[in-house]
DNA sequence: AACTATTAATAATT
DNA sequence: TAATTATTAATAGTT
């Protein structure tokens, strides 16, 4: 993002991870705190840093917020409405939901792995208009057919370099030629009704205390990483 | 921030709230995401937007960051209305693990649920009017089902192919009777004119770096932010 | 911890 | 609306 464009990967140099850490965390919450001030968004945010501190961030507040979120979400689903088991069947129950759950995580790795193959595509296809608006969207799109959603580009590409317009002109041309009372903007508006259903929301349980704006929460009194919210330079221009 | 800068305060025109609400909240989720894939740090986010909706992001869970923050600063603030206690390593596994779980199949629920929708849009707008799937929120459908998304895909061609059919049988026509070659941009620029309405759109976006997620949660399915989606104009290049 | 050369984000505009 | 663009903001690598 800056000198060089680094891979969204994991950093290995641990003291370099902290680092960064230290560099962005401030920068996430001032992003978060500028969503609730400008947007008027309510925002909560909880970070545990690679060090194992935690840092929070509430606008209005951290518990305000998770609360009516989980006031929310629970009608629902209820995360602690499946009962823990304890001891035998606890160890039971946490292997099939560590088989489940490696299972689901799998899935959605397939379907991330098909994003990245779609973006691959997308920036090959590069030049139509239409390729434009369609190329952001593309980044954040599931499928499964690579080669169905390249036909479709092409085509698409046609349509981006004027072809509907050039029909509609070409036969509003035509007509005049034939002296006969067609217009382009005769034709019918064609509109499109989207619906779509709720979303299930996801669970989770919800903490109800109140923290202030910027807070770091020291499980150990230590940390390098321990300074609050951004510093930012500004230089003349 | 940008072509002028900005104070950050609230903006008091409701709609360009909104407006700024939905392009900067996907990238304080993006900046949260690259915080735990490139810093190993774990994030948890909340936030209602200014019309009501929750967004949620969490990695590796909302929940499991949660749980974890909670038990750390139960300790140290006991304002806590929630009281975790793990007595042993596998139910404190089980319940983070439940958790995931739980978001995790609620996620592919949601995509399921935005299969549905696309099913919908497939089966209503047959013909033409598929591209009042494209006009709308596509970066939005996630699904599944390759044999629905196909269906939508195929007619897309279809359109595509009848356009440009038809197009190139006009032309041929007008110039069949002139028996010239002419050029479109001599004549005034036409416009084709799509629009589509978008009654309740899903929202679900999986950062493709990371397992995390992000959610829109419907908290009541009315929609006093129903709002019209996507007029599209079409210019000749 | 400070400094830029770059990339990323985004307010205003179209 | 959504795409574009002119700026400002964020930041990776360096000092």
């Amino acid at each position: 993002m800056t000198k060089l464009k680094i891979e969204i990967e994991r950093i290995k140099n641990e003291e370099a991870r902290q680092v960064c850490f230290s560099k962005r965390r401030p920068n996430v919450f001032k992003k978060a705190s500028e969503l609730h001030t400008i947007c008027g968004a309510e925002v909560a945010m909880v970070v545990k840093s690679p060090a194992g501190n935690f840092f929070s961030f509430g606008a209005p507040s951290v518990g305000s917020v998770l609360s009516r979120f989980h006031a929310t979400t629970t009608r629902k689903h209820s995360t602690m409405g499946v009962r823990i088991q304890h001891d035998n069947s606890a160890t039971t129950k946490l292997h099939e939901l560590n088989q489940q759950y490696i299972e689901l995580q799998n899935q959605l790795q397939a379907q991330n792995e098909k994003m990245k193959a779609l973006q691959e595509v997308a920036k090959k296809e590069s030049g139509g208009k239409v390729m434009g608006w369609l190329d952001s969207k593309v980044e954040e799109l599931c499928q499964e057919d690579l080669e169905e959603f390249k036909m479709v580009l092409e085509s698409l590409k046609y349509l981006t370099r004027g072809i509907i317009n050039q029909h509609f002109q070409n036969y509003a041309m035509f007509s005049n030629m034939l002296r006969v009372q067609h217009s382009v903007t005769a034709l019918p508006n064609q509109q499109f009704l989207l619906s779509s259903e709720d979303v299930k929301p996801i669970i989770h349980h919800v903490p109800s205390s109140t923290y202030g704006w910027n807070t770091r929460i020291d499980s150990k009194p230590n940390s390098s990483d321990a300074h609050v919210v951004g510093t930012r330079r500004y230089f003349p221009k």
